[in-house]
DNA sequence: GGAGTATTTTGACACTGTCAAGATACATTG
DNA sequence: CAATGTATCTTGACAGTGTCAAAATACTCC
């Protein structure tokens, strides 16, 4: 039985293998526990079992490091958004419906990814990886296509998508928002929150 | 000449005289300076002109210095919403345009301040301080109650005044956000993005 | 096998919030 | 007026943070 056979558990080698994946997960771990704000590089580095400097080889910073968790997610809520806006079997305003409750389900029971991704520190000044930017910006744009096909069909008002667009995510990002932030406390009444919001935005037959 | 007649200037004596006041508006502007996210205890302290550890004896914490400047946020806002309220020269879907309009400018002409007033930190877990809540339920209350009045004029749909002023703050809130965390950035155009939003609340007249 | 590169580590620095103890000035009471 | 107490401020200290520089280690390729 030499050497050669043997393979490592916990620590293959000097060298981890595979950190950067590592660091990623051990840290939406983290953050799920504790709250973004309690991230430390440190504490993410001592999960991990390397060395407090070591994540700096595969992330040139902590914002570069929370940039790609945040790509992640965007990567997940857009693939979210497309698999209900491509169902052939809901009609139009159940599509609607399901943007609006969904975005704010999302954001509702994952508060802490949430907060990452729309948190000001990666977004603000120049902080947004290139990676971030080319996942996110799609993300984004789908929504005013959808809102464009919405306005089309006579199910929402206006003739500006983008405009449009801007408000209806303003309206569910912002409910997710003062949810998240603890503002709105009557966390029971979600779903009847966007409920309403829908209602409000949906073109009233008169 | 005795000792006794010089007048000092920057600093009249051992006890500072008002160190609390000076150190809410010092922290004041060093966040419009400098963002939130640079403002530390001793950088205030040091322009205040006092030791690190001096503001402890006015504030039991960071969160509670930063929970008393947003209580002055607030008042501020509570204010400025009753003057618009109040005004028997417009009408009300002038004043509801107003608040719309006026809450968005706002956020985006004192982001700082709104970041803070609005920020996770001072609101998620038990961070409020008495102080606050006091001071910004009563503006949150605010807000429901025009609404109701908007609801029961017909200027705008639903009979539940909590839910839509929820969604209806939320909207602006959002774009708030949106605008303040980079996201949305054609800042350019946030009167237009106001303005579709008013014309998405209001009532259509079939 | 040796050179070069990728990866990891240790050491260090400046910065943060906050506590404990001591020093100073003011207020109040005898 | 003197003494005592209290409010205020300071210095010293500690643990924690992100990040850089330099050294050590392991992997890779010629």
């Amino acid at each position: 039985m030499s050497a050669a056979n043997v393979i490592p558990m916990s620590r293959p080698s000097y060298h981890h293998g595979d950190l950067r994946e590592a660091l990623l997960s051990a840290a939406k771990a983290l953050i799920a526990e504790a709250g973004i704000d309690n991230l430390s590089l440190r504490k993410l580095a001592e999960r991990a079992g390397v060395s407090r400097t070591a994540p700096y080889h595969h992330f040139s910073d902590k914002n570069d490091l929370l940039c790609a968790i945040a790509a992640q997610g965007f990567r997940r809520r857009h693939q979210d958004m497309i698999n209900t806006f491509d169902n052939p079997d809901t009609s139009q305003q159940e599509k609607f419906e399901r943007y609006i409750c969904d975005y704010v389900k999302f954001a509702s029971d994952n508060p802490e990814e949430y907060e990452l991704m729309f948190g000001r520190s990666i977004w603000k000044q120049q902080n947004s990886t290139d990676e971030l930017r080319d996942v996110a910006y799609p993300c984004f744009q789908y929504q005013v296509e959808m809102t464009r096909v919405w306005q089309q069909c006579g199910l929402i008002a206006g003739d500006n998508p983008l405009r449009t667009s801007q408000v209806i995510w303003g309206a569910v990002h912002g409910i997710a928002k003062l949810l998240i932030d603890g503002i709105y406390t009557d966390t029971a009444r979600i779903e009847e929150i966007s409920q309403c919001a829908v209602k409000l935005f949906l073109q009233k037959p008169a």
